[in-house]
DNA sequence: ATATAATGCGAGCATTCACTCGCTTTTCCT
DNA sequence: AGGAAAAGCGAGTGAATGCTCGCATTATAT
């Protein structure tokens, strides 16, 4: 039945992630999963050929809820004008990782990086393409500049910012904090591109 | 009979790193970078009491590397005014990437970060404590900023664009390449700044 | 030359862990 | 009900690997 399956996924999927954002990669042994799961480690090999595959599941997951939300708010600023379409990137991409910054921090500092190296490449692809295309169509707002050599460096720069603020400052973050440090950044990117 | 013992720890350092490039982290096992050193498991762990203090060893020679380029550079930027010492910090941060891009990837994708994560959070502070410096001597020159804030998102911003730099366009970059970034980055930051 | 200490050796132990395979249980279909 | 197919089970296997320990070699001191 499919149903029952779909659920043993998702439970294997689930207990990865738990252990890994709980007890940290190494203690991720496909066993242990199988028993957080409440499965068999017979059925894990049912539906993922390989320890890294489940991992990958994992990132995969997690990586397409954050573009979920960065596609969408880039859609949705397609309009804007650059202040404002950059403000509610930077806004963006922090909420977005703090989605599960436990799982974040984990993903970026635990797991090695093998053969899904492609997927957060494309992933990274993606959003330079879709930023690269807004700042296109707004060139009349921006001075001179090439396009990519622009968007590279907003882009690695709004991340970085996005990326430090929640791996340093973990979950205590108030919401003035954040303002500010939107604020800021926004204030540093605008005044860049124009 | 110290020469003896220096030789071997460093050959056994070395080789770590050799082998860290090389053939990445999964294949670096105690008893094949001994035998890369030339050196037999049981010195290995004369000198070392695990795997663990044998990589932080390699990362530590690594990161000493940087800290001393980049205490350096902002000894000698302490006099200068804010649009030059950026210049040269960026160039510098770029600079110090490159010293050995493919070490700097291993240690950056693929080491698990365990105990020495306090060692180089202790370099990131420090980095930190520095540039605040810096921006607090020259306030005069800046807009009304929390020197905090302002040094956490530029220390990030310049760290963010030499990383990827380096990382996505390994070895090959042009002079001419870098030069743009840097005036780009500068740009950036000094019209942040002030 | 002899004794003592420092350094080096490497076979092997103990453990962990990804993964397999033969079997059982559950679900579906007629 | 009966049987086939789908899903699940978990003890067991084999290989990898971090690390130990008893012994061998080399240096220093007397």
């Amino acid at each position: 039945m499919q149903a029952r399956s779909r659920a043993t996924v998702d439970a294997l999927v689930e207990a990865t992630a738990r252990i890994l954002v709980r007890e940290g990669f190494e203690k991720a042994s496909t066993n242990r999963i199988a028993e957080i799961a409440g499965v068999s480690v017979g059925s894990l090999y049912q539906y993922f050929p390989s320890k890294e595959a489940l991992v990958a599941a994992v990132i995969d997951r997690h990586n397409e809820e954050i573009m979920g939300i960065v596609r969408a708010a880039l859609t949705e600023v397609a309009d804007l004008p650059i202040d404002k379409a950059v403000r509610r990137l930077v806004t963006v991409a922090i909420e977005a990782h703090r989605i599960d910054p436990k799982l974040h921090r984990v993903l970026a500092e635990q797991i090695p990086r093998t053969g899904q190296l492609k997927d957060v490449e494309a992933f990274n692809r993606e959003v330079h393409t879709l930023v690269r295309a807004y700042l296109e169509s707004r060139r009349n707002e921006m001075r001179k500049i090439d396009p990519g050599l622009a968007t590279f460096i907003c882009v690695s720069a709004i991340e970085a910012v996005a990326h430090n603020t929640v791996l340093n400052q973990a979950e205590m973050l108030s919401e003035k904090t954040v303002r500010t440090l939107v604020d800021e950044t926004t204030r540093m990117v605008v005044g860049y591109l124009r």
